[in-house]
DNA sequence: ATGCTAACCTGCGCGC
DNA sequence: TGCGCGCAGGTTAGCA
């Protein structure tokens, strides 16, 4: 489920619960998530110095002293979440991981801190551990792409990227190596926005679609971000509440129901292995754009 | 290098 | 009501 305005909305939650709070203790109840966790326990009584995100990697910056540092890497998978819970809270079905970081108590917790849990019934997530000041030498970390977000990220960086490659335009900015945080909805979603078939060729789009892509994909995962992200099914932010960008969405799990622009019969195809919807008459082109409605920035 | 497929795992909705 | 099937927000490994 999470995508980049998930793990940011996960991300934001959290942020308050973890910086400069002590890590009392990890707590591992099933350790085969994508793979085995890790959480040494050398990580008890380290500070936690900042929680960032890479993509959609969260990562818990960590000081244990005598000048060493390291990362706790968390990936939420298809259907993880990280909530702060009291510290006493029971455990339930599909909770793997606890964090419990010191600090003031929340409602109805005891004063020894808090609970950072992770719920992942599909156990495609993971928690991994890189020791040293950089967590970006990480295999998982060390090739990913530009984030969407930022300043590196333009349509001349899509198209330029792009050139001669015949993969369809949706799965090259699915792509973690090229741009990383845009799944499956978000995808969708920018390329109706942008006015562009999901299924033509990335080498084929133009760099005026491209310039518009990139602005569509940027607004799209703001918006999502502000929406506090897209619950389909499990997502939670950290304080259990769902998002509420489901709302907002124009294609994505909307195949056969009418384009909210143009009232058009919604397609819905296979590309890659993952279910696609655009519409017929709003995505046309792979190059010029004619004139469209100005929906949702 | 590029692109496609299978694989990991659980739950849910649908048709019969 | 129950059962089997297909599908689900991600990503990597492996193969052509």
């Amino acid at each position: 489920m999470p995508e980049l305005p998930e793990v940011e909305t996960t991300r934001r939650g959290l942020e308050p619960w973890v910086t400069g709070r002590t890590l009392k203790a990890t707590r591992t109840y099933q350790r085969s998530l994508r793979w085995p966790i890790q959480a040494p326990e050398s990580l008890n009584g380290a500070t936690i110095n900042g929680l960032y995100r890479r993509g959609k990697y969260l990562l818990f910056d960590l000081d244990l002293g005598i000048g060493n540092s390291g990362t706790l890497i968390v990936h939420l998978g298809m259907s993880g979440s990280l909530r702060v819970l009291p510290l006493d809270t029971p455990r339930l079905k599909h909770d793997h991981f606890d964090l419990h970081v010191d600090g003031p108590r929340i409602a109805g917790g005891s004063d020894q801190g808090s609970l950072i849990r992770l719920n992942d019934p599909r156990r495609f997530g993971c928690v991994l551990y890189q020791s040293g000041a950089d967590a970006e030498v990480h295999p998982l970390l060390a090739h990913l792409g530009v984030e969407p977000l930022g300043n590196e990220f333009s349509g001349e960086y899509l198209f330029q990227r792009s050139r001669h490659r015949k993969l369809a335009v949706k799965n090259f900015i699915m792509d973690g190596k090229i741009v990383v945080g845009v799944g499956n909805i978000y995808a969708a979603e920018s390329l109706f926005l942008a006015g562009i078939r999901p299924i033509v060729p990335a080498g084929k789009v133009s760099r005026q679609a491209y310039a518009d892509l990139s602005d569509r994909i940027q607004s799209v995962l703001s918006n999502a971000i502000r929406q506090g992200g897209t619950t389909l099914r499990d997502f939670v932010g950290s304080d259990g509440k769902p998002g509420y960008f489901q709302q907002s969405l124009y294609v994505y799990g909307r195949e056969g129901q009418p384009c909210r622009v143009c009232m058009t019969r919604l397609k819905g195809i296979t590309i890659g292995a993952r279910s696609s919807v655009y519409c017929p008459n709003c995505q046309r082109r792979s190059g010029f754009q004619p004139p469209k409605l100005d929906v949702a920035g």
